[in-house]
RNA sequence: GGACGCUUAGCUCAGCUGGUUCAGAGCGUCUGCCUUACAAGCAGAGGGUCGGCGGUUCGAAUCCGUCAGCGUCCACCA
């Protein structure tokens, strides 16, 4: 805040004055920054932000909260700039604007920040119980949450502060655990081993959404695998024939391409299409997995590509989605290689021993086998440069070649995914998609842009369940509690799932859901009666659980944090907690999401189905798809290629008003944004001048008196215009054309006001004095600049409510933000008026061109002849703009005239000797020519009989206007042509 | 490999269910202006065979087919 001590009696004053300038000393430059925070203070001072429910219809926003410890960055400055427009614009309406800010907890980000962050200072999480980590998590959360926050009141939002959620706060939390419960209870939640997609350095399992596919230039590796000859039937391949055999001196052997070869040590089986020429040899055989020396059967199955590599596919169950449904249909053992962080572990030399044991001396011959024990504990990648080299050094390897692949990541930390099999809590997605796809297909839940409904569409008629579980602390820990005898834990693996080790007949490692442990407890004792039966312990120290003889042991895992996003247009208003309560009741349904395209899936999907399961509603009526904000090269922003300017910075150079209108710009919905400084620049300039148009009008001495002609004609075409352009306004907004409302407005305020209603009103200056206005178009101005600053407001809050504050006398706590646009609808009339100015702005703008091609200075004034018709209700306005002494109505035009023909009047300017009677000359000639070529156009169209029959009346009756109007044109132009010739 | 979208002026984009002189806007460019609100400005001007080809139609930037280029999403090809 500046100099001003704002309260919240009084608005500050004006700022900008003593410039020392003209006007009404004020500076001839807008300056942002003194005004934005101040009335940014004003806003919240007067509370002019809060909304509470009433009578009035409710306009809702929930905001798509930006990670905790985020901050501002490009596309933030697009999402939230657009949401503020629509809720200032409904706020205006006179709707009850509800603007919801708040912030997630982003699990996954936010925990692989503060484990940095420990890292740096030495703490390893492992060395961290769950409680110190999430001490130290809360800590970084307090420190860096809500930076973002404050950062969106610079750019001008106008978001209801005293209702800032959290994902994790007390509320959510509890609405998210209530969900979880209720979701189990209806068995939509279940928990089971399956393959999941698991990040080897988060140490986490991840849902299918969070795995992004990269194209990465890898290798194809071809190794042998030596086929074991049974000693009873030596192998002797078929001669001949489409069989590809192959055969060194080691014997036989059969060839497998893949990228992984560091998975052979998890080999199981070998499979090959059954209708595979190639391979027909293979069949029923056995093979050796090379290096580790295991012996794997031959298995057929339709779905290996007979195409891909040799058509041989290894089959790794513990390490591949394809293979482990494989693995599944042919009773495979899943041998997992990998430690949680995708190094090597121990089983593979275990694995390795178990295997040779059942081996026999033919395997020494074939002479493949290397001590797997070397492999232990190196790195994923490490291991597979490793185990190439040596298996080319020991011949194993056929070939190598290059290979385009796609790799899966991890979305947040960026290494490959690793598949996995592993114990997680799934949520069943079938019935969930049932209930969200109805509403978005037949538009209940309308998309902007539309093209986005098939992408939701596909993605919901092929759902799948969505892994909920999540390996981290960091997060909503799922309230689950598993069973246990009082003796301690009886299963060593956290993942291992239900123990049924223990005493018999009863329920150890059994789970219970429940919304806290007290409740688990008694629903333990309630579903297993025979706990009760436990001889009672009397123990000490066992919480809860004292004395009954049992203890419950808490999931250690947390939730997907979108297992709370999904819930925050409900969660926000208590929805879950406390249904049709007062405040769910009113501003449930929202109104307009305002979001990226690419959390359709993460988020914009899951919202819906929540909302039908939890209030049998849609969560909001509209969504509008933003773009990704790119550079102006079409490069997505990014920190490495330091393309991505500071947002704060920009607002600094040029702004909030300027940077939202830079950004507003080139933002139309569902399209990439090509950021460049210079639109902000435009932002910028377009505030200078709405400033200045202020300064001139502010700068008026009002008098009485008779108001001129050109002052009247103008007042009431504007007032004409500015209906018309209240239309389009409301059309623009109605279809979310938030840039196209903008430029509609940009326009109507530089083009219209500025450049012809001020300069039609603006009293003259006598003897270097400038004349006073009179009052009527003096108020008349004011009240056009105060429906233009309410029509702008929306994109500019600050400079409009700087303007608004001091065009009138305002009573403290007002604001152009409360303040409501109401305009007539726009009339017949009114649209006539506007066409026939915009004649008034052809002639003008055509004696114009004629002084600037006959270098005559505006100030010279001229003489307008017009041929024909009478004069018209508007020449007042054409001679005040044109800088004209008279237009006269002659029948025949002087000599020495520039002529040019608006409609089919045409009009001269007398020049005396300034004319160039040949240029004159050939202008016309080319004119003509022109319009001949367009005349023979229109006559041949009337002369197509199938044209007349077929097109409808109106447009034949058109073209028939089109062709007298063309006609008389040409004999003007000729008349013209003669007498310059005479 | 599927699906969808895009291609219009130097740049970024409007052009809805084919028909008003429909080829537009903003920015940039060029020319002339420090004219007493604004040079962050004023006045004026130039600029496109609407990606290529074919079709439907009296009529196509607009509808259909096809090709090319670009983009996005989805998919288990090792």
């Amino acid at each position: 805040m500046s100099e001003n001590k704002t309260s919240k009696e009084t608005a500050p004053s004006l700022t900008g004055r003593a410039g020392g300038e003209s006007g009404c000393g004020l500076a001839s430059k807008y300056s942002p920054a003194e005004v934005e925070g101040k009335w940014y203070q004003y806003w919240l001072d007067n509370k002019l932000f809060s909304s509470k429910p009433d009578g009035r219809e409710p306009y809702t926003v929930v905001i798509p909260p930006p990670n905790v410890t985020g901050v501002l960055h490009m596309g933030h400055v697009l999402n939230e700039t657009i949401q503020d427009i629509l809720v200032r614009h409904a706020r205006m309406e006179g709707k009850n604007a509800c603007w919801v800010p708040g912030t997630d907890h982003a699990s996954i980000a936010t925990e692989a920040k503060v484990v940095n962050r420990l890292a740096e200072q030495g703490i390893k999480k492992a060395d961290l119980t769950r409680d110190e980590f999430l001490k130290h998590a809360w800590a970084w959360t307090e420190e860096h949450g809500g930076i973002i926050l404050k950062q969106l009141r610079k750019l001008g939002c106008s978001c209801d502060w005293d209702r800032t959620a959290f994902t994790m706060d007390g509320p959510r939390s509890e609405s998210v655990i209530k969900v979880f419960v209720d979701l189990y209870r209806k068995g939509l939640i279940y928990r089971g081993v399956r393959m999941v997609n698991w990040d080897p350095k988060a140490l986490t399992a991840l849902s299918d959404e969070e795995v992004v596919y990269k194209e990465e230039h890898t290798k194809l590796y071809y190794m042998k695998y030596y086929v074991v000859e049974d000693q009873t039937a030596p192998l002797s391949p078929p001669e001949g024939g489409t069989n590809v055999i192959h055969k060194d001196a080691r014997g036989y052997y059969a060839v497998v391409a893949t990228t992984r070869p560091e998975t052979i040590m998890g080999d199981v089986a070998m499979c090959i299409n059954p209708n595979d020429p190639k391979n027909q040899w293979l069949k029923g055989r056995k093979v050796i997995v090379p290096v580790v020396g295991r012996v794997i059967p031959v298995i057929e199955d339709e779905y290996v590509d007979i195409e891909f590599g040799t058509g041989c596919l290894k089959v790794t169950p513990a390490h591949d989605v394809n293979d482990y449904m494989l693995g599944e249909k042919y009773n495979l053992e899943a041998i997992d290689i990998f430690n949680d962080d995708a190094t090597l572990s121990e089983r593979i030399a275990t694995a390795q021993q178990a295997a040779l044991q059942l081996t026999d001396e033919r395997l020494k011959i074939k002479d493949v086998v290397i001590d797997l024990q070397k492999y232990v504990g190196t790195e994923r990648f490490a291991c597979r440069k490793q185990i190439a080299e040596d298996m080319v050094a020991a011949g194993l390897m056929e070939k190598i070649e290059d290979y385009d692949n796609k790799i899966g990541c991890s979305e947040r930390t960026g290494v490959p995914i690793e598949p996995k099999l592993s114990m997680q809590w799934f949520l069943k997605m079938q019935h969930m998609a049932d209930i969200a796809l109805p509403p978005v297909m037949n538009d209940d839940i309308q998309f902007y842009p539309t093209k986005y409904k098939n992408t939701y569409r596909h993605w919901l008629e092929n759902i799948k369940d969505w892994c909920i579980s999540r390996q981290l602390w960091w997060g909503h820990r799922i309230p689950a509690w598993y069973i246990e005898p009082l003796s301690g834990p009886l299963s060593s693996s956290p993942r291992g799932g239900e123990g049924t080790r223990g005493g018999e007949g009863f329920p150890w490692g059994k789970v219970i859901v429940a919304e806290n442990e007290e409740e688990a407890y008694k629903l333990a004792l309630e579903t297993y009666p025979i706990l009760q039966t436990l001889p009672p312990t009397g123990g000490a120290g066992e919480g809860l659980g004292e004395g009954l003889g049992f203890t419950l042991r808490q999931d250690e895992d947390a939730l997907d944090t979108w297992f709370s996003s999904w819930l925050w247009p409900i969660s926000l208003f208590d929805g879950i907690r406390n249904p049709g309560n007062e405040e769910i009741s009113y501003y449930y349904p929202t109104a307009d999401l305002v979001t990226g395209p690419d959390i359709i899936f993460f988020w914009v999907a899951r919202m819906i189905m929540a909302g039908y399961e939890y209030e049998g509603k849609m969560p909001f009526k509209h969504v509008y798809f933003t773009g990704i904000v790119r550079d102006k090269l079409g490069r997505k922003m990014s920190k490495s290629l330091g393309n991505s300017p500071d947002p704060l910075d920009l607002i600094e150079r040029f702004g909030a008003d300027g940077v939202r209108m830079g950004m507003m710009l080139s933002a139309p919905a569902g399209n990439d944004i090509l950021f460049d400084e210079s639109l902000c620049e435009q932002g910028r300039n377009f505030n200078n001048k709405i400033w200045n148009a202020f300064r001139l009008v502010k700068g008026w001495e009002v008098a009485d008196g008779e108001q001129p002609e050109a002052a009247k004609i103008a007042t009431q075409w504007f007032a004409a215009k500015l209906r018309l352009a209240a239309e389009e306004l409301a059309d623009d907004f109605s279809k979310y054309r938030l840039s196209e409302a903008l430029m509609t407005v940009y326009k109507l305020f530089w083009d219209d006001f500025c450049s012809w209603y001020l300069e039609m009103v603006k009293p003259a200056y006598v003897d270097g004095k400038p004349q006073p206005v009179d009052s009527a178009t003096y108020e008349a101005t004011l009240q056009f600049f105060e429906i233009l600053l309410k029509m702008l407001h929306p994109f500019m809050p600050f400079i409009t409510e700087e303007l608004w504050q001091a065009l009138y006398d305002r009573k403290p706590g007002e604001s152009i933000m409360r303040a409501e646009l109401h305009l007539p609808a726009a009339t017949d009339a009114d649209r006539q008026l506007c066409a026939d100015f915009e004649t008034v702005k052809e002639i003008v703008t055509a004696i114009r061109a004629v002084r600037s091609q006959k270098n005559i200075a505006p100030k010279e004034k001229l003489t307008l002849e017009k041929t024909g018709e009478q004069g018209e209700g508007l020449s007042a306005a054409i001679i005040k703009m044109a800088n004209l002494s008279a237009i006269n109505v002659v029948s025949e035009k002087s000599n020495g005239s520039a002529s040019f023909l608006v409609g089919t009047t045409e009009y001269a300017v007398p020049l005396g000797n300034l004319i160039d009677l040949d240029a004159e000359r050939k202008k016309l000639e080319s004119e003509l020519e022109h319009l001949q070529g367009f005349l023979t156009s229109i006559e041949k169209k009337l002369s197509n009989e199938r044209f007349v029959q077929n097109a409808p009346a109106a447009v034949v009756e058109m073209e028939r206007k089109k062709l007298q109007d063309t006609q008389s044109k040409i004999a003007a132009i000729r008349e013209n042509l003669a007498a310059l010739k005479a």
